[in-house]
DNA sequence: TACTATATAAGATTTATTCCTATATGATGT
DNA sequence: ACATCATATAGGAATAAATCTTATATAGTA
Protein backbone atom coordinates (compact mmCIF):
# COMPACT_ATOMS: atom_id res chain seq x y z
CA UNK A 1 0.00 0.00 0.00
CA UNK A 2 1.86 3.23 -1.10
CA UNK A 3 1.40 6.60 0.42
CA UNK A 4 -1.41 7.39 -2.24
CA UNK A 5 -3.47 4.43 -2.35
CA UNK A 6 -3.56 4.77 1.81
CA UNK A 7 -4.82 8.53 1.15
CA UNK A 8 -7.48 7.15 -1.11
CA UNK A 9 -8.59 4.72 0.80
CA UNK A 10 -8.59 7.16 3.72
CA UNK A 11 -10.92 9.32 2.07
CA UNK A 12 -13.41 6.29 1.30
CA UNK A 13 -13.89 5.24 4.90
CA UNK A 14 -14.25 8.32 5.65
CA UNK A 15 -17.43 8.12 3.81
CA UNK A 16 -18.71 5.17 4.79
CA UNK A 17 -17.41 3.95 1.23
CA UNK A 18 -16.32 0.08 1.31
CA UNK A 19 -12.78 0.07 -0.55
CA UNK A 20 -12.02 -1.74 -3.53
CA UNK A 21 -8.85 -1.58 -5.70
CA UNK A 22 -11.28 -0.37 -8.19
CA UNK A 23 -12.50 2.74 -6.34
CA UNK A 24 -8.91 3.78 -5.35
CA UNK A 25 -7.65 3.14 -8.56
CA UNK A 26 -10.23 5.39 -9.99
CA UNK A 27 -9.79 8.39 -6.78
CA UNK A 28 -6.25 8.49 -8.17
CA UNK A 29 -6.65 8.62 -11.39
CA UNK A 30 -9.07 11.70 -11.06
CA UNK A 31 -7.03 13.55 -9.00
CA UNK A 32 -3.96 12.50 -11.19
CA UNK A 33 -5.07 14.45 -13.52
CA UNK A 34 -5.29 17.60 -12.03
CA UNK A 35 -8.10 18.40 -14.96
CA UNK A 36 -12.09 17.70 -15.36
CA UNK A 37 -11.58 14.18 -16.85
CA UNK A 38 -14.86 12.52 -18.33
CA UNK A 39 -15.92 9.02 -17.46
CA UNK A 40 -14.17 7.75 -20.75
CA UNK A 41 -10.84 9.03 -19.73
CA UNK A 42 -11.15 8.05 -16.04
CA UNK A 43 -11.82 4.81 -17.47
CA UNK A 44 -8.50 4.23 -20.15
CA UNK A 45 -6.63 5.78 -17.24
CA UNK A 46 -7.55 2.97 -14.49
CA UNK A 47 -7.48 -0.01 -17.66
CA UNK A 48 -3.86 -0.02 -17.50
CA UNK A 49 -3.65 -1.13 -14.00
CA UNK A 50 -7.29 -3.09 -13.97
CA UNK A 51 -7.71 -4.17 -17.78
CA UNK A 52 -10.55 -6.18 -17.42
CA UNK A 53 -12.24 -3.16 -15.06
CA UNK A 54 -16.12 -2.56 -16.00
CA UNK A 55 -17.14 1.04 -17.89
CA UNK A 56 -20.50 0.89 -15.58
CA UNK A 57 -17.88 0.51 -12.57
CA UNK A 58 -16.13 3.52 -13.20
CA UNK A 59 -20.03 5.36 -14.18
CA UNK A 60 -20.99 4.44 -10.70
CA UNK A 61 -17.96 5.27 -8.73
CA UNK A 62 -17.74 8.39 -9.96
CA UNK A 63 -21.26 9.33 -9.33
CA UNK A 64 -20.69 7.72 -6.03
CA UNK A 65 -18.20 9.58 -5.20
CA UNK A 66 -19.70 12.83 -6.35
CA UNK A 67 -22.64 12.37 -4.11
CA UNK A 68 -20.31 11.79 -1.05
CA UNK A 69 -18.78 14.91 -2.32
CA UNK A 70 -14.80 13.48 -2.31
CA UNK A 71 -15.01 14.72 -6.13
CA UNK A 72 -17.22 17.76 -7.86
CA UNK A 73 -18.56 17.65 -11.59
CA UNK A 74 -18.54 20.55 -13.55
CA UNK A 75 -21.17 20.04 -16.84
CA UNK A 76 -24.08 17.80 -16.91
CA UNK A 77 -23.64 14.44 -18.82
CA UNK A 78 -26.27 12.26 -20.44
CA UNK A 79 -28.27 14.80 -20.40
CA UNK A 80 -29.95 16.61 -23.35
CA UNK A 81 -28.76 20.59 -24.28
CA UNK A 82 -31.56 22.93 -23.18
CA UNK A 83 -32.17 25.87 -25.62
CA UNK A 84 -33.41 29.17 -24.33
CA UNK A 85 -35.88 31.74 -26.16
CA UNK A 86 -34.66 34.41 -23.83
CA UNK A 87 -31.87 35.58 -25.49
CA UNK A 88 -31.39 38.30 -23.19
CA UNK A 89 -28.93 38.71 -20.37
CA UNK A 90 -30.60 36.61 -17.48
CA UNK A 91 -29.13 33.80 -14.83
CA UNK A 92 -30.23 30.39 -13.93
CA UNK A 93 -31.74 28.36 -10.94
CA UNK A 94 -31.25 23.94 -12.38
CA UNK A 95 -32.79 21.72 -10.39
CA UNK A 96 -30.58 18.75 -9.70
CA UNK A 97 -33.60 16.67 -9.52
CA UNK A 98 -36.19 17.23 -12.09
CA UNK A 99 -33.47 19.53 -14.43
CA UNK A 100 -35.97 22.21 -14.24
CA UNK A 101 -34.62 25.54 -15.59
CA UNK A 102 -35.99 28.98 -14.10
CA UNK A 103 -34.52 32.12 -15.20
CA UNK A 104 -33.58 34.75 -13.02
CA UNK A 105 -32.22 38.71 -13.18
CA UNK A 106 -29.74 40.37 -11.06
CA UNK A 107 -28.33 43.41 -12.43
CA UNK A 108 -25.53 43.10 -10.63
CA UNK A 109 -24.64 39.81 -11.84
CA UNK A 110 -24.66 41.25 -15.39
CA UNK A 111 -21.18 42.37 -15.53
CA UNK A 112 -19.20 40.20 -13.48
CA UNK A 113 -15.35 41.09 -13.73
CA UNK A 114 -13.71 38.34 -13.97
CA UNK A 115 -10.04 38.73 -12.46
CA UNK A 116 -7.51 39.51 -15.22
CA UNK A 117 -5.50 37.32 -14.43
CA UNK A 118 -7.92 33.98 -14.95
CA UNK A 119 -8.44 35.72 -18.43
CA UNK A 120 -4.75 36.34 -19.65
CA UNK A 121 -5.43 33.07 -22.09
CA UNK A 122 -8.88 33.31 -22.80
CA UNK A 123 -11.87 35.56 -24.87
CA UNK A 124 -15.23 35.27 -22.96
CA UNK A 125 -18.45 35.42 -24.94
CA UNK A 126 -20.48 35.22 -22.10
CA UNK A 127 -21.02 34.92 -17.94
CA UNK A 128 -23.46 33.60 -16.28
CA UNK A 129 -24.23 32.87 -12.99
CA UNK A 130 -25.63 28.86 -12.24
CA UNK A 131 -27.49 28.16 -9.25
CA UNK A 132 -27.86 24.61 -8.64
CA UNK A 133 -30.08 23.20 -6.09
CA UNK A 134 -33.62 21.95 -5.75
CA UNK A 135 -37.10 23.37 -6.87
CA UNK A 136 -39.93 23.63 -4.20
CA UNK A 137 -41.66 21.04 -6.69
CA UNK A 138 -38.72 18.75 -5.91
CA UNK A 139 -38.92 19.52 -2.10
CA UNK A 140 -42.66 18.45 -1.92
CA UNK A 141 -42.43 15.61 -3.98
CA UNK A 142 -39.40 14.82 -1.25
CA UNK A 143 -41.77 15.40 2.00
CA UNK A 144 -44.89 13.30 0.25
CA UNK B 1 -49.51 33.69 -42.80
CA UNK B 2 -50.51 34.47 -39.05
CA UNK B 3 -48.93 37.53 -37.32
CA UNK B 4 -46.85 35.03 -35.35
CA UNK B 5 -45.53 32.84 -38.40
CA UNK B 6 -44.29 36.30 -39.93
CA UNK B 7 -42.90 37.62 -37.08
CA UNK B 8 -40.28 33.89 -37.30
CA UNK B 9 -40.27 34.65 -40.96
CA UNK B 10 -38.84 38.26 -40.46
CA UNK B 11 -36.14 36.95 -37.26
CA UNK B 12 -34.79 34.03 -39.93
CA UNK B 13 -34.72 36.84 -43.01
CA UNK B 14 -32.82 39.20 -40.96
CA UNK B 15 -30.10 36.75 -39.82
CA UNK B 16 -30.10 35.27 -43.74
CA UNK B 17 -31.24 32.62 -42.87
CA UNK B 18 -33.81 30.66 -45.63
CA UNK B 19 -37.18 30.49 -44.45
CA UNK B 20 -38.83 27.21 -44.78
CA UNK B 21 -41.91 26.44 -43.04
CA UNK B 22 -39.66 24.04 -40.65
CA UNK B 23 -38.08 26.59 -39.34
CA UNK B 24 -40.61 29.18 -38.79
CA UNK B 25 -42.65 25.96 -37.12
CA UNK B 26 -39.69 25.13 -34.51
CA UNK B 27 -38.76 28.78 -33.99
CA UNK B 28 -42.02 29.40 -32.74
CA UNK B 29 -42.28 25.87 -30.55
CA UNK B 30 -39.20 27.46 -28.61
CA UNK B 31 -40.67 30.42 -28.32
CA UNK B 32 -44.19 28.93 -27.10
CA UNK B 33 -42.87 27.42 -24.17
CA UNK B 34 -41.58 30.11 -22.77
CA UNK B 35 -39.39 27.63 -21.17
CA UNK B 36 -35.81 25.91 -21.68
CA UNK B 37 -36.96 22.95 -23.80
CA UNK B 38 -34.61 19.93 -25.17
CA UNK B 39 -34.81 18.91 -29.10
CA UNK B 40 -36.73 16.34 -28.66
CA UNK B 41 -39.74 18.25 -26.81
CA UNK B 42 -39.03 20.56 -29.73
CA UNK B 43 -39.72 17.77 -32.33
CA UNK B 44 -42.64 16.37 -30.16
CA UNK B 45 -43.87 19.71 -30.41
CA UNK B 46 -43.95 20.53 -34.07
CA UNK B 47 -44.37 16.88 -34.58
CA UNK B 48 -48.08 17.72 -34.19
CA UNK B 49 -48.08 20.35 -37.22
CA UNK B 50 -45.76 18.79 -39.73
CA UNK B 51 -45.72 14.69 -38.81
CA UNK B 52 -42.93 13.93 -41.51
CA UNK B 53 -40.33 16.24 -39.50
CA UNK B 54 -36.84 14.48 -39.26
CA UNK B 55 -35.35 14.83 -36.23
CA UNK B 56 -32.06 16.26 -37.84
CA UNK B 57 -34.17 19.32 -39.20
CA UNK B 58 -34.59 19.85 -35.68
CA UNK B 59 -31.27 19.48 -33.85
CA UNK B 60 -29.82 21.55 -36.92
CA UNK B 61 -32.11 24.13 -36.76
CA UNK B 62 -31.78 24.35 -33.38
CA UNK B 63 -28.10 24.54 -33.40
CA UNK B 64 -28.14 26.94 -36.59
CA UNK B 65 -30.63 29.28 -34.40
CA UNK B 66 -28.09 29.18 -31.47
CA UNK B 67 -25.24 29.87 -33.82
CA UNK B 68 -27.20 33.14 -35.24
CA UNK B 69 -28.25 34.30 -31.71
CA UNK B 70 -31.70 33.94 -32.44
CA UNK B 71 -31.98 31.44 -29.51
CA UNK B 72 -29.64 30.77 -26.68
CA UNK B 73 -29.25 27.63 -24.72
CA UNK B 74 -28.20 27.09 -21.01
CA UNK B 75 -26.86 23.24 -20.97
CA UNK B 76 -24.05 21.77 -22.96
CA UNK B 77 -25.53 18.37 -24.75
CA UNK B 78 -23.70 15.38 -26.26
CA UNK B 79 -21.16 16.13 -23.81
CA UNK B 80 -19.85 13.65 -21.55
CA UNK B 81 -20.05 15.04 -17.82
CA UNK B 82 -17.25 16.18 -16.36
CA UNK B 83 -15.79 15.58 -12.87
CA UNK B 84 -13.47 17.75 -10.54
CA UNK B 85 -11.03 16.41 -8.47
CA UNK B 86 -11.00 19.89 -7.16
CA UNK B 87 -13.55 20.26 -4.14
CA UNK B 88 -13.06 23.94 -3.06
CA UNK B 89 -15.09 26.73 -4.02
CA UNK B 90 -13.86 27.98 -7.40
CA UNK B 91 -15.38 29.12 -10.76
CA UNK B 92 -14.93 27.70 -14.55
CA UNK B 93 -13.98 28.81 -18.01
CA UNK B 94 -15.02 26.17 -20.16
CA UNK B 95 -14.04 26.26 -24.45
CA UNK B 96 -17.00 26.52 -26.19
CA UNK B 97 -14.46 24.49 -29.42
CA UNK B 98 -12.28 22.03 -27.21
CA UNK B 99 -14.35 22.10 -24.36
CA UNK B 100 -11.28 22.37 -22.07
CA UNK B 101 -12.25 23.92 -18.70
CA UNK B 102 -10.01 25.82 -16.39
CA UNK B 103 -10.61 26.94 -12.95
CA UNK B 104 -10.04 30.11 -11.47
CA UNK B 105 -10.71 31.71 -8.26
CA UNK B 106 -12.28 34.87 -7.07
CA UNK B 107 -13.60 35.72 -3.31
CA UNK B 108 -16.08 38.08 -4.30
CA UNK B 109 -17.59 35.43 -6.47
CA UNK B 110 -17.88 33.03 -3.71
CA UNK B 111 -20.47 34.58 -1.74
CA UNK B 112 -22.95 35.54 -4.22
CA UNK B 113 -25.95 37.27 -3.59
CA UNK B 114 -28.77 35.78 -5.11
CA UNK B 115 -31.85 37.67 -5.26
CA UNK B 116 -33.91 36.68 -2.14
CA UNK B 117 -37.35 36.61 -4.85
CA UNK B 118 -35.60 34.09 -6.92
CA UNK B 119 -34.61 31.83 -4.24
CA UNK B 120 -38.64 31.75 -2.71
CA UNK B 121 -38.87 28.68 -4.39
CA UNK B 122 -35.41 27.05 -4.78
CA UNK B 123 -32.46 26.08 -2.06
CA UNK B 124 -30.04 26.29 -3.51
CA UNK B 125 -26.86 24.04 -3.35
CA UNK B 126 -24.04 25.57 -5.49
CA UNK B 127 -23.92 28.58 -7.03
CA UNK B 128 -20.75 29.05 -9.62
CA UNK B 129 -20.19 31.43 -12.09
CA UNK B 130 -19.27 30.13 -15.82
CA UNK B 131 -17.53 32.04 -18.34
CA UNK B 132 -18.21 30.47 -21.47
CA UNK B 133 -15.61 31.59 -24.48
CA UNK B 134 -12.63 30.25 -26.99
CA UNK B 135 -9.49 28.93 -24.75
CA UNK B 136 -5.83 30.41 -26.39
CA UNK B 137 -4.93 27.12 -28.21
CA UNK B 138 -8.17 27.00 -30.06
CA UNK B 139 -7.76 31.01 -31.03
CA UNK B 140 -4.17 30.13 -32.21
CA UNK B 141 -5.10 27.26 -34.04
CA UNK B 142 -7.50 29.30 -35.49
CA UNK B 143 -5.11 31.81 -36.98
CA UNK B 144 -3.42 28.81 -38.30
C1' DT C 1 -13.21 -18.85 8.71
C1' DA C 2 -18.04 -18.23 7.29
C1' DC C 3 -21.62 -15.06 6.24
C1' DT C 4 -24.00 -11.49 3.86
C1' DA C 5 -24.64 -7.18 1.93
C1' DT C 6 -22.59 -4.87 -1.54
C1' DA C 7 -19.48 -4.34 -5.61
C1' DT C 8 -17.94 -5.95 -10.00
C1' DA C 9 -17.54 -7.72 -14.97
C1' DA C 10 -19.35 -8.23 -19.26
C1' DG C 11 -22.39 -7.26 -22.37
C1' DA C 12 -27.05 -5.57 -23.73
C1' DT C 13 -29.91 -1.57 -23.82
C1' DT C 14 -31.34 3.14 -23.89
C1' DT C 15 -30.97 7.91 -25.12
C1' DA C 16 -29.05 11.96 -27.27
C1' DT C 17 -26.96 13.38 -31.16
C1' DT C 18 -24.80 13.21 -35.61
C1' DC C 19 -24.01 11.31 -40.18
C1' DC C 20 -25.45 9.78 -44.83
C1' DT C 21 -27.66 10.31 -49.15
C1' DA C 22 -31.39 10.74 -52.26
C1' DT C 23 -35.01 14.06 -52.91
C1' DA C 24 -37.29 18.51 -52.37
C1' DT C 25 -37.56 23.41 -52.09
C1' DG C 26 -36.47 28.59 -51.31
C1' DA C 27 -34.33 32.40 -53.36
C1' DT C 28 -32.88 34.56 -57.41
C1' DG C 29 -32.54 35.95 -62.10
C1' DT C 30 -35.13 35.48 -66.66
C1' DA D 1 -44.52 32.15 -64.18
C1' DC D 2 -40.04 29.31 -65.05
C1' DA D 3 -35.48 27.42 -64.77
C1' DT D 4 -31.52 27.09 -61.94
C1' DC D 5 -28.93 25.70 -58.14
C1' DA D 6 -27.34 26.09 -53.58
C1' DT D 7 -29.16 24.58 -49.56
C1' DA D 8 -32.64 22.12 -46.60
C1' DT D 9 -35.15 18.03 -45.57
C1' DA D 10 -36.66 13.06 -44.66
C1' DG D 11 -35.62 8.80 -43.28
C1' DG D 12 -32.82 5.80 -41.48
C1' DA D 13 -28.14 4.23 -40.09
C1' DA D 14 -24.36 5.13 -37.10
C1' DT D 15 -22.05 6.83 -32.93
C1' DA D 16 -21.31 7.99 -28.15
C1' DA D 17 -22.60 8.52 -23.31
C1' DA D 18 -24.75 6.46 -19.74
C1' DT D 19 -27.52 2.98 -17.57
C1' DC D 20 -29.38 -1.63 -16.82
C1' DT D 21 -29.12 -6.74 -16.14
C1' DT D 22 -27.50 -10.77 -14.08
C1' DA D 23 -24.25 -13.98 -12.58
C1' DT D 24 -20.07 -13.94 -9.85
C1' DA D 25 -16.74 -12.04 -6.55
C1' DT D 26 -15.35 -9.74 -2.45
C1' DA D 27 -15.04 -6.35 1.75
C1' DG D 28 -16.34 -5.94 6.21
C1' DT D 29 -17.43 -8.28 10.35
C1' DA D 30 -18.99 -11.93 13.59
MN1 LIG E 1 -33.15 31.13 -19.54
MN1 LIG F 1 -12.69 22.81 -11.45
ZN1 LIG G 1 -37.02 19.89 -9.40
ZN1 LIG H 1 -10.30 25.45 -26.64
Amino acid sequence: MSKKTGRAEMILREQGARVTPQRVAILMAVAATGDHPDADSVYRHVSREYPHISRDTVYRTLSMMEEKKIIGSVLFGGASKRYDPNTRKHHHLICLRCRRINDFSAKKFDRLEVPSSAMERFTAVRTTVHVEGICDECQDRNRA
